[in-house]
DNA sequence: AGCTACATGTAACGAGTTACATGATTAT
DNA sequence: ATAATCATGTAACTCGTTACATGTAGCT
């Protein structure tokens, strides 16, 4: 359901193609949400069948047509609905824990070659968002409420990704030791 | 695919039924792994299917008949082949940051009160993992190798709900200041 | 009398992934 | 020449959720 009410906070904050969607939601959201394009162009068919939102289709040369969605008043209505009801948290699922539940089965120094894989992609991952808060979150308390709320988006972010390295940091110390 | 390979791990651990495994993955794999009774079965028996493990029918008197699952030496084979490749990040998914984000579309309160109860809901979940620790991981480093894997899934979970909890509180102090 | 625990499963649906298809434009 | 970008979509498949079905035993 939740993908659904994604693109209709995106398309109420500004119209756009599938296409454009697909990048808005890897820059500005890839913190907290990801989609594929398929499943982008599926359910804004799907939200178009609903009424929930409208397209409308600029004819271009030598290229397919663009079509931009808009959001009706009733898909805005679904939104704040669905905002309005509470919402449980995501379930985890981590492939790497499994991993290191059942690392006893394989040699120590996979699991810890892994570890320190992850580690930089986090790493990676935090300093991408470190660059985006620079360019968009100074002066935070001064800002707009809609950047304060994507700041905090952000926040969440880097909170995630930091926690990620203090783990690594934590099970390869704790792993190297018993070697 | 992970869901196999966990179902294996766990097996692989200790034999059991899929009302076991079930609960074994409420009780210890709960803080990185979930997965319904329902998928348990369906993924037991396509894996029986695929010859990677057997399973050996307890009669029961006045109860269905229990069926024990054991993992084949296939089994163990395809569980270190997964564990030896290399494993991406899970994509983060997160309905509360969505609407977050488009925050500004209800007002404000009603976003707050969401934020205080996730933060709640994250408290709980962290006493629940605390718990857990007293319990099994004292004197981490004199513990067999097994139990210290455990208590790094288990230092996840108390550093992730952790973070929840400070985010929420960071997002709560912004939000309410600009009231 | 009604709830929880035990123990298994089927069926339908919704959400996410991967592969395939088409075809012009622009940059290296 | 080749790759990336623009722009849309179909189809098949896997994974996760929800609802339904069955039936005993024990507790309150």
């Amino acid at each position: 359901m939740a993908l659904a009410h994604t693109i209709l906070a995106a398309l109420s904050n500004k119209p756009c193609s599938g296409y454009d969607l697909s990048k808005r939601f890897a820059e500005n959201s890839g913190c907290f949400w990801r989609a594929s394009q398929q499943q982008i162009y599926r359910e804004l068919a799907k939200l178009e069948d609903e009424g929930l939102i409208v397209a409308e289709v600029l004819p271009q040369e030598g290229r397919p047509d663009k079509k931009i969605y808009y959001s009706t008043e009733t898909g805005r209505e679904k939104l704040v609905a669905w905002i309005s009801e509470p919402s449980e948290p995501t379930p985890i699922r981590e492939d790497l824990l499994v991993k290191v539940l059942a690392g006893h089965l394989v040699p120590q120094s996979l699991i810890l070659k892994e570890l320190d894989c992850r580690r930089q992609v986090h790493l990676q991952q935090l300093s991408v968002y470190k660059e985006l808060e620079r360019e968009r979150c100074q002066g935070l308390r001064e800002l707009p409420l809609e950047s304060q709320c994507f700041c905090l988006t952000l926040r969440r972010g880097i909170r995630y990704e930091t926690e990620w390295i203090a783990w690594c940091d934590e099970a390869i110390a704790l792993l190297s030791e018993s070697e």
